[in-house]
DNA sequence: ACCTATTAATAAAC
DNA sequence: TGTTTATTAATAGGT
């Protein structure tokens, strides 16, 4: 397609070189914008001059394409030390899993210790007032039976001193109505004695 | 070029795209082939029809390519690729540190937890060998105290009766040694008086 | 860079 | 997918 065919190999006249390149080259460029287009295709043209410059045409982000490119061929494109950044991300990413996995027994475990907690704290409170219970139960029948004390000896001193009949008979009946009321606390009271 | 003009465009119709598709990129690849050879231009062409099926022409190792792209670009399309997996190994990484500062609060609480447990529970059973200590001396008062009733009562049987001087006196004076001692308990004992 | 004669690419049809 | 062919597009060489 010009003035003349030409062969397809090495132009060596370095002008006629030069000017061919820029011509076709904007060709190649133009081809693959037009099949990115017309036919939803993606494209990467990189070309080098001899000269060194530098032309090109991605119709994605190269390293789009290039990553496209590891993924169909499994060609990798670029080095080991990338390599090695993936190990290091995998083994980082399996001790994160393991993490979490600790995470969540120790965060169960925490529940069920508060809530073991509250329990006991429960019973505590349940094991308090059943003693408080207990014990002013106990205080209270030995206020009595202490009262009841007193009273017998007061009612023995008062018989030393010999005291008029009128009096000792009054206070033996006081006497003899406390006794029976005495003996009637005699067996503890059961709710005193639960075991603990 | 062809029997008629077309209009850059997304081809609609699937077929003739395909077709175009594959005669624009066979015409791709040839220039490219040829401007490599006609110019001693250094080309890389990849392409990816939209069905994902891949073609290129790499005048030289596509690696070298992209080498020299690097070297002339100062974009490094590795390093973009590189840079993302650094950011997300630091992310990775961030959560790990995270989790790790979670997991040893997680099981100094746990210590502490177990710390307290063990305290607790010396302390309960302290509480209960009081409990049970104070009880005991309650029950062991009431006793004295239901026998010095039972004594006096029978000391008031043996004077209605008309008992014999001697023996009055002899019980009179049982009585009188025992008051004291009924009395010496009456303040209750100080352990038994704490607050719970 | 522009011009244009000439070749190459390719759209449509088979 | 391959072939044909009319037509357009690319471009070699000259300016």
């Amino acid at each position: 397609m010009g003035r003349g065919k030409i062969e397809i190999k090495r132009i060596e006249n370095s002008s006629n070189r030069q000017v061919t390149y820029s011509k076709r080259r904007n060709g190649i460029l133009k081809k693959a914008k037009e099949i990115s287009v017309l036919c939803d295709a993606r494209v990467s043209v990189i070309i080098f001059a001899s000269s060194g410059k530098m032309h090109e045409f991605s119709s994605t982000s190269l390293v789009d394409i290039l990553d496209q490119y590891h993924k169909l061929t499994g060609r990798r494109l670029w080095d080991a030390k990338q390599e090695n950044l993936d190990n290091e991300i995998n083994k980082v990413k399996k001790d994160n899993d393991n993490m979490q996995i600790e995470l969540k027994e120790l965060m169960m475990l925490e529940d069920a210790l508060e809530n073991g907690l509250t329990s006991i704290r429960n019973k505590q409170n349940e094991f308090l007032r059943m003693m408080r219970k207990k014990t002013q139960s106990m205080e209270e029948e030995q206020d009595q039976l202490n009262c009841q004390l007193r009273q017998l000896e007061i009612a023995s001193m008062n018989r030393n001193m010999g005291e008029i009949g009128e009096v000792f008979h009054q206070r033996e009946n006081e006497y003899q109505t406390q006794i029976p009321f005495a003996f009637r606390v005699q067996p503890m009271q059961p709710n005193l004695q639960e075991r603990f």
